[in-house]
DNA sequence: CGGATATTCACCCATGAGGGTGAATAAAGC
DNA sequence: GCTTTATTCACCCTCATGGGTGAATATCCG
């Protein structure tokens, strides 16, 4: 955790952003895949995928292996930490949120009950 | 949660991958402003700041309460809990592996002591 | 060596994003 | 009614993105 610089949060956050992205990612989630392999699921150019790709490589949620004329590419989940880290102090926020309307309701309630 | 559109998900990654929009959510978590204040704190224009305010709208992260000319705007985190849902997929694999690897590495150990 | 396979490089194109400015609209306030 | 204030609209510019194609590079295999 906070291993990254912040400037991967916003990549981590772009990266994630777009559904065939996120697709890979589910894609590499199953199994490590060549560029090959991820590119044939989806209907974009091997041109695409490989852009899109290295887009994910350079946010840090995906690792490239060459073997050979082989690229073996790996899901790498941990720059999600910081991400997580993030939405959960908002979400945080709106529980606590959440907890005083409910004592802002309690305490009416209990003002209307005592009059 | 589920409540949001699959499109939403691209829309709340997309918003908050912006540093100047997540600078917003900070300034909304401490109080409701109107554009007005919150565009003053950023060294860009007042206009540049009203268009970050749709992005956010738009991903439903930021709600508008229009009272005469003033516009009020409240942090909205909800649509977050989908993003949140999203990562802790991902990371629930990555600790799934890091468990495995502990069971290689432990099964391993005892290969090796057994010997 | 020569051909097939895997991947990227170098482009082109259209669109959107983020920044700006100046004018328009709408509501307060004197 | 006129002026000030709050916000948006309508543009402009530049750069990045997502899609494409064709060629280059690198490796494997017969």
């Amino acid at each position: 955790m906070g291993e990254y610089p912040a400037a991967t949060l916003d990549r981590v956050f772009s990266a994630v952003s777009d559904p065939t992205r996120r697709a890979i990612l589910a894609r590499l989630a199953e199994s490590d895949a060549r560029v090959t392999d991820v590119a044939s699921v989806f209907p974009i150019s091997l041109n695409s995928t490989s852009k899109h790709i290295r887009v994910l490589e350079r946010a840090g949620l995906v690792r490239r292996k060459v073997r050979g004329r082989e690229h073996i590419l790996s899901l790498e989940p941990s720059p999600l930490s910081d991400a997580a880290e993030w939405i959960e102090h908002y979400r945080k926020f709106w529980s606590d949120q959440l907890a005083s309307l409910d004592a802002f309701v309690t305490r009416r309630g209990n003002a209307e009950t005592a009059s």
